[in-house]
DNA sequence: ATTTATTAATTCAATTTGATTTAATTAATA
DNA sequence: TATTAATTAAATCAAATTGAATTAATAAAT
């Protein structure tokens, strides 16, 4: 595994707590950072990346070289543009390495194997039936295993496997896989298993990786993704990085109050975001059964139909995102506010499509800062597999973000 | 000015964007890194300081070394607990250097002269009528004069000055000091004048630094510290840092909606947040002047007298505010929420006393992960001249906090 | 059309900076 | 006296910078 960054000895962060830093942390910081900057501009000069990193050309000169060494970076062909000598643009080898996402809920786990682009090589789907989690992890060690010999693509040039699991670990709860799934170290037994570095992270925050790494949000630093599943989470990106709290429960937007005294969530409160935003609150709203897998079917089934319920259901949950928005966008002040999830994209254009125009917000404010006015809320990606895509770019996020802004 | 950390050819923050680092960064940090530890911990041995950081005890040696040269730390006596060679602890050095810290609104310039430990060691007050900005520049900078001349102190000695002024600045209205104000370079101009580094933050944000350097926050790297004054907003610390956000809006939680419907704003929306929680919405509860210099007075003493209206507006406001904190933790789960402001301290303990128990949310889960159910939200500092406080302590973060977590 | 100047990208060699390593020193306790 | 912990001196090492050189293109001048 030549291709891995961070060194073995050095596993912490870069910067963390009150820790110093020294040169072996600078360098790798800097290796990050030169791939950063080509993946944001799909293929930079070394010239290019010397300005945009401020370092030195021949500090650049180095690093560059040694990616190319290590098959991470590949260079075009070189432009005769203007005076001088030729440069040769670098962009991402897009088989420099591959990285595997699952995605898992109680009826159903998705395995996709993705390359350093994110363009999909190979995708493996398999029913399950709430399994302990000890069974799970032997099942997905086993997907993985077909996975790698299916895609004829060596072990050693995967990056890690990212594991969606739905809403926040520390709930148990119908969002779950089953139970004991809540305290088992599922990345330690599969990592184990596997022999791959395991990263265990909630959908909503894959899907915002994803977004980061190969959508929409690909140069935004500072960015809200709304996932919408059978509850309600959102991914946050702060300064580069996923927020993730205190308890790892930061996003979990599906809990804020946006009608006081209304329907009763298990939280405790009354009137919660995802009592009326969601898979679950759609599925009620028209009589359709939460855990029958054919539900989504039927649901956009209606919504092409023209379902009176679906169109009820579309405009109550867009009142209310509006308004769970408005709070986020108060909040954080983002760049933009990505809308996606398990939805069917259809049916996550027809939301967006209630959606528009935002409530005003700092955000809309005209005559203010930079950006300000601009259109901010965008449909992500949204499918019913976006959780597995989302968590395939886990690991080359881990691997190759230079840490926070 | 030999206690500047950051170099003048440095001025760049430490990591910022996608650009790289270097030697001089490194130790740039690793300076702010041990300050920032001993800062923590009130008193630390090099050796202390050497397991915290994870450097080397001779790099330790030399940083301390070189901070104890210039001032900004100062060793005790040795302490000969243990076996072994007895250790120094060091402390951060009171008078290492000082900060000025400036509160302006429409009626009032109140500045403060703090040393390194956020001792206030002078004080001046100095009313004012919505002055044009360039008057306010001449106005201020006297004080700063007088301030210094009075106190004694040296102005190679100040590390600079912060000025805290009301609200977000992109918005004007009511908040702000006067017309032509929101555009104006405030901080250049002052510079220019004084010759002493300048930093405008709004009251919440400075208020929230006090927090973290001086206050309950102090170990604290994830929190919200919510300023009530005129109008509502929020400082956010997120992985040590205050986070502002695109437009530098990041915490205006006084337009999140908390009652549809509700009272209109001047934002557009109706049931927003300020609307319920400031001292405008106290003021209009109660039926005093909003523009009128002793209303605050008439409120603390109408509290006193256990006056109905008062209470009234107590109950109302904890009851929308215990919505905002709810939507505040469920998208940040922080380690803990700070109530402040201009409010006199009696006036926020009881709005307090209102406040709690909070509505349930991801931080009072039972049975997650760590500091789960524990008691978070808490009384910060409050007081009519908070933002001065906090305006002094920006200059010393800024110099001293050793970047993103 | 040929030559010369200019510009841009890149690299080589030497230098500098700052953290680490290794070993030594100091001052306490058991 | 042996041991242990804290600290520091000297040497070493890693990585970025600096300044000069090289390469290859276009632009301008003849």
């Amino acid at each position: 595994m030549t291709t891995r960054i961070s060194k073995p000895g050095q596993n912490r962060s870069f910067m963390q707590g009150v820790s110093g830093t020294n040169l072996g942390f600078a360098k790798e910081h800097n290796l990050r950072a030169v791939i950063d900057a080509v993946r944001r501009h799909d293929a930079l000069t070394r010239a290019e990346i010397t300005r945009i990193t401020g370092l030195s050309a021949q500090t650049i000169s180095n690093l560059v070289g040694e990616l190319e060494a290590r098959g991470l970076l590949v260079a075009g062909a070189p432009q005769k543009a203007k005076r001088g000598q030729p440069a040769r643009p670098y962009s991402l080898n897009p088989n420099g390495g591959y990285s595997i996402g699952i995605q898992v809920d109680y009826q159903m786990a998705l395995a996709t194997l993705v390359n350093l682009s994110g363009q999909e090589c190979h995708q493996i789907k398999k029913q399950i039936a709430r399994p302990s989690p000890n069974d799970g992890v032997i099942i997905l060690s086993e997907i993985i295993d077909r996975l790698l010999i299916e895609s004829d693509v060596a072990r050693e040039r995967v990056f890690g496997v990212g594991v969606a699991i739905p809403g926040p670990f520390c709930v148990s709860g119908p969002t779950g896989i089953g139970p004991g799934w809540v305290e088992f170290p599922v990345a330690e037994r599969l990592s184990e298993r596997s022999g791959l570095p395991v990263i265990v992270e909630n959908d909503a925050n894959a899907a915002a990786i994803a977004e980061r790494l190969h959508g929409a949000g690909r140069n935004n630093d500072n960015f809200i993704y709304i996932f919408i599943g059978m509850g309600l989470g959102a991914g946050l990106f702060i300064n580069g990085q996923i927020y993730r709290g205190l308890r790892g429960a930061a996003g979990e937007i599906g809990h804020i109050i946006v009608e006081p005294g209304g329907k009763i969530c298990e939280c405790g409160n009354r009137g919660c975001l995802e009592r009326y935003v969601s898979l679950r609150a759609a599925y009620e709203a028209i009589g359709e059964a939460e855990d029958d897998p054919d539900s989504l079917a039927k649901l956009e089934q209606r919504l092409n139909d023209n379902d009176p319920a679906v169109k009820a259901w579309l405009k109550d949950a867009a009142e209310k995102l509006r308004m769970g928005i408005l709070a986020l966008e108060s909040t954080l002040d983002p760049e933009a506010v990505f809308i996606g999830g398990l939805l069917p994209s259809k049916l996550a254009e027809a939301l967006m499509a209630e959606l528009l125009p935002p409530l005003p917000s700092v955000t809309t404010l005209q005559g203010s800062g930079q950006g300000s006015g601009e259109p901010h809320i965008q449909l992500g990606r949204s499918a019913p597999s976006a959780p597995a895509q989302g968590a395939a770019s886990v690991p080359i996020f881990n691997e190759f973000n230079p840490g926070p802004t």
